[in-house]
DNA sequence: GTAAATTTAAACACTTTCCCTTAACCCCCC
DNA sequence: GGGGGGTTAAGGGAAAGTGTTTAAATTTAC
């Protein structure tokens, strides 16, 4: 039934925004506050980034478990029990410990704090050796 | 903030039937009726098409307005509206006439009875000839 | 430095989604 | 007919999302 995840309101904004208006103009094109355009217009990026996220999801699905990262680890030890945990099931992981580390932390920024995990998250892994997080 | 747009109990379920396990099977597991893991799963897909939908808007708005086909015209006058426009414009639509229509339809079939258009559906083209509706 | 543009926060009404139950219905196959 | 797998409809309670306003804070541009 329903569409895309934006709404109207959602891609009126973007729309008048790929034009170059500011939210200024928007609004009174729209009649409401350049704060409100601002909102509508940030829930729209959340959205897009949703749904990215979204598909993003499908890949794990290929994938299988390989490890919980507990809560309260610390985040430089996760490469050396992720690389142990792959070893186990013969596969590579495909990244090297920093691009693991900086992979780990740009798909769950709120997930860290520092360098310690705050939250249980979970590593697939799919033949190819890309990893995924949930 | 949040992640995808799939619930935990979603993607639960997309990973048990990924696996080839039945619904019945997966209610016993999860400790519910099958009719509601049949729900989950539905509204799991249901998710998943309206994020790929979301991402196919982006591509609208690197897309001009070509035309508005107007509520009641014949599905099958479209094309030469369509193609007329895009002449106008300078512009080579990517799809035959048989094509045209059917992508017509199955982006939006709610807003076609047989032959006839019963909501206005606006047509934008981008620089390669691809065609997006809104 | 100041004005414009953008972002954030809090609160509100309103709508929608989510998960669940119960009960029924469809299709296929033995 | 009965069983297994899947789907649908109706309804309810909790949770989340949307658009809005107002007010303050921050960034960007001249």
């Amino acid at each position: 039934m329903k569409q895309g995840l934006l709404t109207d309101r959602q891609k009126e904004v973007l729309r008048y925004r790929k034009k170059g208006l500011t939210q200024q103009q928007i609004a009174e094109i729209i009649h409401t506050s350049k704060a409100n355009v601002c909102t509508i217009e940030k829930a729209a990026v959340e959205n897009i980034s949703r749904a990215r996220e979204t598909l993003e999801f499908l890949y794990t699905l290929d994938a299988v478990h390989l490890c919980t990262l507990q809560s309260g680890l610390d985040l430089l030890k996760a490469p050396e029990i992720i690389y142990a945990e792959a070893e186990k099931k013969g596969l590579k992981v495909k990244y090297d410990t920093i691009s693991l580390i900086n992979r780990l932390r740009d798909a769950n920024p709120e997930r860290f704090r520092g360098r310690q995990i705050r939250e249980d998250v979970e590593i697939y892994i799919n033949k190819d050796g890309d990893l995924y997080f949930g």
